[in-house]
DNA sequence: CGCATTTGACCCGCGC
DNA sequence: GCGCGGGTCAAATGCG
């Protein structure tokens, strides 16, 4: 997990438009490359939330409990809401990018497409369920696509300059995808 | 001892 | 209806 550094060259000047991104993507809107080739300072914003938006919250005011469950708890009142889905891939020789949250593992499956497997996390911080996986893509094993879902809804619990940090050793490399 | 990770099982949606 | 792929849960385990 911790052997960054020794990687890239701080060759990104954009750092704080990904992180305004990152933190603030409430106003979701879509972000178009212009191509797929070459390296593009993008974002996705998948959001397909069917006029529910609370979904889009997380926000200060906490969770109404809208969450999709699955599964056992589950009592069949399952809409057909999207939550907002933002990904993107950097390139970067780690896949846990540390973005100053803190996450906890709670899955991990093999991706049909991709020899490498792909990995759940879930935001620690109480009544933040902030989503993220993370995925090494085949075609470029240098890359990894970090897919965010949801807001958190507290502050970093770490320095922002950790996040600058981690800017610096990946490089923000493009195109983002529309999942969903 | 408390928290994070691992890992297999389970569930669901979708296509055939 | 079944199988597959994707997503989540939860018990067990590891680690600080």
């Amino acid at each position: 997990m911790e052997k960054f550094q020794g990687f890239l060259p701080t060759s990104l000047s954009s750092s704080t438009s990904l992180s305004l991104n990152l933190t603030s993507s409430l106003g979701y809107s879509e972000f178009e490359c212009g191509k797929d080739n070459d390296g593009i300072l993008g974002l996705m914003a998948d959001t397909e939330v069917g006029g529910a938006k609370n979904e889009n919250n997380s926000l200060v005011g906490t969770t109404t409990e809208s969450e999709v469950k699955m599964g056992k708890t589950k009592k069949g009142e399952n809409k057909k809401i999207r939550k907002p889905r933002y990904a993107f891939q950097t390139r970067s020789q780690v896949d846990i990018l540390d973005d100053g949250y803190r996450w906890r593992k709670y899955g991990h499956k093999a991706v049909k497409n991709s020899k490498f497997p792909r990995s759940y996390y879930r935001c620690t911080h109480q009544g933040c369920k902030v989503k993220k996986q993370v995925q090494r893509l085949t075609k470029d094993e240098g890359i990894v696509e970090t897919t965010y879902e949801g807001m958190h809804s507290h502050p970093i619990q770490k320095t922002n300059d950790n996040f600058e940090h981690i800017l610096n050793q990946m490089q923000i490399y493009t195109s983002f995808k529309s999942i969903i």
